[in-house]
DNA sequence: AGCACGCCGACT
DNA sequence: GTCGGCGTGCTC
C-alpha cells in the first residue's frame, strides 16, 4: 500500500482513468506535494484537454511510455484509501473476467456520485464581448458580419449574462445547438471551452446539536427557574439527556430556538453541527418476535455454518430450503455468530425482496446502528451516508441488493445471497458482473464462508453443490410451522380452458380488421379464465378471501403454439423456442394473440435457423395455430367485467412507479383492502400476504416458452415460488396453474414441488444440448444505429469468432451459435445481433474473447456499431 | 468527452 | 490545388 518514497525513485503512479479506456495510464506524481498518496485514493488527473478523475491503483518503477510523455497528477481527492488491496484485487479480476475497463468495476464498486468529472463549459471571450457590443461590425468590412447572424448572437449575449454554460443548458434554453455551431463560434474566437471540476458532490447530512457547555452554578439556576422557568427546564432536560438535537428538542419545547439564543451568547450551551445519518427506512415496522427454538433443519444448517466460520477458511454452501423453512433464520444466526467475532458481515437480496420486514428481521437482532442498508431506492445522500458508515466501520452487518457486494466492509466474515438463482443479481448493461458469483470470489479472497440460499437453485450452484470442491450443501425440507404446502392443481387449457372453440368462428384470416382483433380478444381474455378458476375465485370472493392473479409477462416476443395439442415450435438445433415475426410490420396490435400466423416466419435467436409460419402443426397436423404474446390489461378488464364487485388491484413494472407506489400497494394488500391482484414477476417476490389463499397462474406457457435455454428452469422456480404465496396465513392455500402443456416436465414437478425431480431431468437435457453447466457462455452483443452496418459488424465478427476457435488452442473447445438477430431485433432505434460463445472452461473462454476482439478490432466496419460481451448471461433479450 | 488526423466532395 | 466536411481513434 505503500507508495515507494525513496530519493531516487521514478514516483510514478498508475492510475485506472474513468474514460473509455482499456487498461491503465502511468502519471507522475510530484512526491513532495502528495507524500500520503496510496493505492484505493482517487486523483485528477490531466487527459487530453480535459481533467479526468482516475483511481490510483499502483506505483510502478518502470512505464513502457517514455518518460517525457508523462504527466503529472493535479490533485488528490482523498486522505484515506477508498479500498484496499483485497478489494483492488478483486476489481482487478472481475475487470479482466467481465473484459471491462478497471475504472468502470471500481466506479460500480463505489457509492454514485463520488466521480468528478471535468465538464466542457462555454463561455464568451472578449472578441465575443465586443462583437456584441457593436453589432454594426460589418463595415468593417470583415466575414464577422457573415457569421454573426441572429442566432449567434442570441447565443453570446446569453453567455455574457450567465458568464458560462454547459451546452445542455444552452439547448435547453435556446432550442437545440448544433456541436457544429459551437465549434464554428469557438473557431472563430467569440467564446471558449474551459475546463471545469464539477459533479453530484454529495455532502453529509448535518444537524443542530444542543449541548451543555458548562452548568450554571446552584445560585443562577434558582434564579433562573423563577425568572425564566423554560429556560431552566431547557437546561436540567440537557443536563439529564446530554447533547440533543435541535429536532428533538422541538418535541419537549415550544420554541427550543428562542429559549437556546440567550444561553449561547454567555456560553452556557453550545450548538453544533454534527453529522446525522439519513435513515433509509422511516416507516414504522411491525415486529414479530423470533423464533425461540429452531428446526432440526435449521439448527444443523446453522451449526456447521458456524463452525466454518470459526475456521476462518474460504467455505461456501448451498442451502437449499423449500418456501417457509426458515432459511432466513439461519442467515440470521450466522450473521450473529460473526457479529460476536467482530467480524463483518454482507447479505446480497434481490432489489425487490429488500423489504422493511426484511430489514426489520435485522434491526430486532442488531443495534441499528451496526445495521447498514444498500439498494437502489436510497437517494445518493443516504447511499453515501451508509457506506461511509460500513468503511470506518460503525456498521458491521451490511444488507443490500446487487451491488453490496463491494460493500467496504472489513474483516469480512459471511456473506449471504439469498434466493441466489435470481437473474436480478446480473447487471446486464457496462460492468455485467453477477453479484452472486462475485460473492463467492470475494468469500474465496477474504478468507469468509459464503451461503448461497434459495428454494429452487439454480443449474449451476445446485451442480456445483455435488461436486469436488464445489459448495457443501444443506437441505431444509420441512416448513417452520409445519404448515403443509398448498395444493397445486393444473387445468388442461386445451379443454378446461376451451380458448378454441369460442375463437373458432372463422376469423382467422389473416384479413381480419381491428375492431375484430378487439372482439376476438374479449372472448379471449374470458377463455384465458378457465371455469375451475373462475370458480375457485367466485368461492374465494364469497368467503371474503384474496386472490393473486398470475400472469408471467416476461418478455415481448411471441412463440408460435398449436391451440390443439399444445406444442410449440422448438428450433431443431438449439432447443429453445422459435420467435414469431410478422412479415408485415404494419400488422402489429395490441393483442393477446397475435394475428393467427398463416404469413411471417419462425426464427431461432440463438443460430439464426429460420422457417415459414408451417401450414399445420408438425406433432398433430392440427391447423389451428397462434402466435401468443404479451399483454396485461386486457386481464384487469376481464376479471372486472366478469366480478364487477371485487376491488381489483394490477402490480406490474408498467402499474408502479418508484417505491412509494409500490408499498402503498403493499399495504393496501396486506390490509384487506383488495380482493383481487392481478400481477406479473412482482407479485410472485417473496411477500408475506396472509389474507391470500388462492393463486391463479392465468397462462404458466407464457415463461415456458420463452427463447430462452433456461426457459423450463424460470418457470419451475416461478411456479414453486408463485405457490409458496398461497396460504401464509391460518388458511390452508390452493393453487391453480392454467396451461396448454400440462405434461411439461417442468410445470409437473412444479406442481409436486419436487426440486429433484426436475434438476434430473433438466440436467439431462442440458448435458444434451451443452449447456451450462455443462459449458460456460458468453453472449457477444453487436448493436448499431444502422441496420446495415450492425449486420456487417455481426457478420465481420461471426467470422473473426469462426476463425479463432479454428486455432489449436481453441479447437473442440469453443463453438459458436450465431451471429442472429437478438431476439429484441430493435430496441429505441438501435438494431441489435447477437453471437453465442460456448467453452469448455472460464479460462478457455476468457482467452478466446480475446482473441475475437482482437480480430475483429482489426477489421471492424464503419457506422459505430458497439460490440459487447456478456460474460455468464442470464438473459439472451 | 474533445481534439487531431485523415479521407472525400465543392470551391478558388 | 485547397478548404472544410465528418468519421475514427487516442488520450499517460
Amino acid at each position: 500500500m505503500e507508495p515507494v518514497s525513496g530519493p531516487n525513485d521514478p514516483r510514478m503512479v498508475e492510475v485506472a482513468v474513468d474514460a473509455r479506456i482499456e487498461g491503465t495510464l502511468t502519471y507522475l506524481f510530484p512526491y513532495g506535494d502528495f507524500p500520503f498518496l496510496q493505492k484505493g485514493m482517487r486523483v485528477v488527473v490531466p487527459l487530453g484537454k480535459r481533467k479526468v478523475t482516475g483511481y490510483a491503483v499502483g506505483f510502478p518503477d518502470a512505464s513502457e511510455v517514455p518518460q517525457d510523455k508523462l504527466r503529472p497528477v493535479i490533485e488528490v481527492l482523498d486522505s484515506t484509501p477508498l479500498f484496499n488491496e483485497t478489494m483492488l484485487e478483486i476489481f482487478k479480476w472481475a475487470s479482466s473476467y467481465y473484459l471491462c475497463p478497471l475504472a468502470e468495476v471500481i466506479k460500480t464498486a463505489l457509492p454514485s456520485g463520488i466521480n468528478l468529472k471535468s465538464k466542457g463549459v462555454l463561455a464568451i471571450t472578449d472578441k465575443g464581448q465586443s462583437a456584441i457590443l457593436k453589432p454594426k461590425g460589418r463595415e468593417e468590412g470583415h466575414k464577422n458580419a457573415s457569421s454573426l447572424k441572429g442566432d449567434d448572437l442570441k447565443l453570446l449575449e446569453y453567455l455574457a449574462e450567465t458568464g458560462e454554460a454547459l451546452p445542455d443548458d444552452l439547448s435547453s434554453s435556446l432550442g437545440s445547438i448544433p456541436e457544429s455551431r459551437v465549434a464554428r463560434l469557438v473557431k472563430a474566437g467569440y467564446i471558449e471551452r474551459l475546463q471545469k471540476m464539477g459533479g453530484p458532490r454529495v455532502r453529509e447530512k448535518t444537524e443542530k446539536e444542543v449541548s451543555l457547555a458548562a452548568r450554571p452554578p446552584g445560585e443562577e439556576m434558582k434564579k433562573l427557574r423563577r425568572r425564566a422557568p423554560e429556560r431552566a427546564r431547557l437546561l436540567d432536560y440537557l443536563g439529564q439527556n446530554g447533547p440533543t438535537s435541535f429536532s428533538a428538542l422541538k418535541e419537549s419545547f415550544k420554541d427550543p430556538g428562542r429559549l437556546i439564543r440567550p444561553l449561547t451568547a454567555d456560553g452556557t450551551v453550545t450548538v453544533e453541527d454534527v453529522p446525522v445519518r439519513r435513515d433509509p427506512f422511516s416507516r414504522p415496522l411491525q415486529m414479530s418476535p423470533p423464533p425461540e427454538k429452531l428446526m432440526p433443519g435449521q439448527e444443523k444448517a446453522a451449526g456447521e455454518f458456524i463452525k466454518a466460520l470459526g475456521r476462518r477458511e474460504f467455505t461456501s454452501f448451498l442451502l437449499q430450503g423449500v418456501t417457509g423453512s426458515g432459511k432466513t433464520e439461519v442467515y440470521l444466526r450466522l450473521i450473529e455468530a460473526a457479529f460476536k467475532k467482530g467480524l463483518g458481515s454482507i447479505l446480497l437480496a434481490p432489489e425487490i425482496a429488500l423489504t422493511p420486514q426484511l430489514i426489520c428481521r435485522f434491526t430486532q437482532r442488531f443495534p441499528a446502528d451496526k445495521i447498514a442498508v444498500l439498494h437502489s431506492g436510497l437517494g445518493p445522500g443516504e447511499r453515501h451516508d451508509e457506506w461511509w458508515r460500513i468503511k470506518r466501520g460503525e456498521a458491521r452487518v451490511v444488507i443490500g441488493a446487487r451491488s453490496a457486494v463491494f460493500a467496504p466492509a472489513a474483516d469480512l466474515g459471511v456473506i449471504v445471497v439469498d434466493e441466489e438463482q435470481e437473474s436480478a443479481y446480473k447487471q446486464d448493461r457496462g460492468f455485467m458482473y453477477n453479484g452472486r458469483d462475485l460473492a463467492l470470489m470475494r468469500a474465496k479472497r477474504e478468507g469468509a464462508v459464503a451461503v448461497l440460499g434459495s428454494a429452487t437453485p439454480s443449474l449451476e450452484a445446485r451442480f456445483r453443490s455435488g461436486i469436488e470442491g464445489g459448495h457443501k450443501r444443506a437441505v431444509l425440507d420441512k416448513r417452520v410451522d409445519s404448515r403443509p404446502l398448498p395444493e397445486v392443481e393444473i387445468v388442461d387449457m386445451r379443454s378446461g380452458g376451451k380458448p378454441a372453440e369460442e375463437e373458432d368462428d372463422g376469423d382467422r384470416d389473416s384479413s381480419g380488421a381491428l375492431d375484430r382483433v378487439k372482439e376476438r380478444d374479449k372472448l379471449i381474455g374470458s377463455a384465458l379464465i378457465s371455469d375451475r378458476l373462475r370458480k375457485a375465485l367466485a368461492e374465494n370472493l364469497e368467503a371474503g378471501d384474496q386472490t393473486i392473479l398470475f400472469l408471467n409477462r416476461r418478455g415481448v416476443s411471441s412463440f408460435l403454439l398449436c391451440l390443439d395439442c399444445g406444442s410449440r415450435l422448438v428450433c431443431p438445433n438449439c432447443e429453445v423456442s422459435l420467435v414469431h415475426h410478422e412479415s408485415r410490420s404494419a400488422a402489429k396490435v395490441d393483442s393477446f394473440y397475435g394475428e393467427p400466423g398463416r404469413d411471417g416466419y419462425l426464427l431461432c435467436h440463438y443460430c439464426g435457423y429460420h422457417m415459414d409460419v408451417p401450414e399445420v402443426c408438425p406433432s398433430c397436423r392440427g391447423v389451428r395455430t397462434a402466435a401468443l404474446g404479451t399483454g396485461t390489461e386486457l386481464m384487469e378488464k376481464t376479471i372486472s367485467v366478469e366480478f364487477p364487485g371485487a376491488r381489483i388491484l394490477r402490480m406490474d413494472s408498467d402499474s408502479m412507479s418508484g417505491k412509494e407506489s409500490w408499498f402503498d400497494c403493499l399495504d393496501r394488500v396486506s390490509r384487506g383492502r383488495v380482493d383481487i391482484v392481478i400481477g406479473t414477476q412482482m407479485v410472485a417476490k417473496g411477500h408475506d400476504f396472509p389474507g391470500v389463499t388462492l393463486v391463479g397462474v392465468i397462462l404458466a406457457d407464457l415463461s415456458l416458452n420463452m427463447p430462452d435455454f433456461r426457459a423450463a428452469e424460470r418457470t419451475f422456480q416461478t411456479l414453486t415460488q408463485v405457490a409458496g404465496r398461497a396460504g401464509r396465513g391460518e388458511k390452508p392455500g390452493r393453487v391453480i396453474i392454467q396451461t396448454f402443456q400440462p405434461d411439461n416436465y417442468a410445470i409437473v414437478h412444479a406442481v409436486s414441488q419436487d426440486y429433484e425431480g426436475f434438476y434430473a431431468r433438466e440436467m439431462e437435457i442440458r448435458k444434451a444440448m451443452l449447456y451450462p453447466p455443462f459449458c460456460r457462455l458468453a453472449n457477444i452483443r453487436i448493436s448499431g444505429r444502422s441496420p446495415e452496418a450492425a449486420k456487417r459488424a455481426a457478420q465481420l465478427l461471426g467470422r473473426a469468432a469462426k476463425s479463432a476457435a479454428g486455432l489449436k488452442a481453441f479447437s473442440g473447445k469453443t463453438k459458436v451459435l450465431g451471429p442472429a438477430p437478438a431476439p429484441i431485433a430493435r430496441i429505441r432505434g438501435k438494431s441489435r445481433w447477437m453471437a453465442l460463445v460456448k467453452a469448455d472452461s472460464p479460462a478457455c473462454m476468457g482467452a478466446f474473447l480475446r482473441v475475437v476482439l482482437e480480430r475483429y478490432a482489426g477489421k471492424a466496419p464503419p457506422g459505430g456499431t458497439l460490440v459487447e460481451v456478456d460474460r455468464d448471461p442470464l438473459s439472451m433479450m
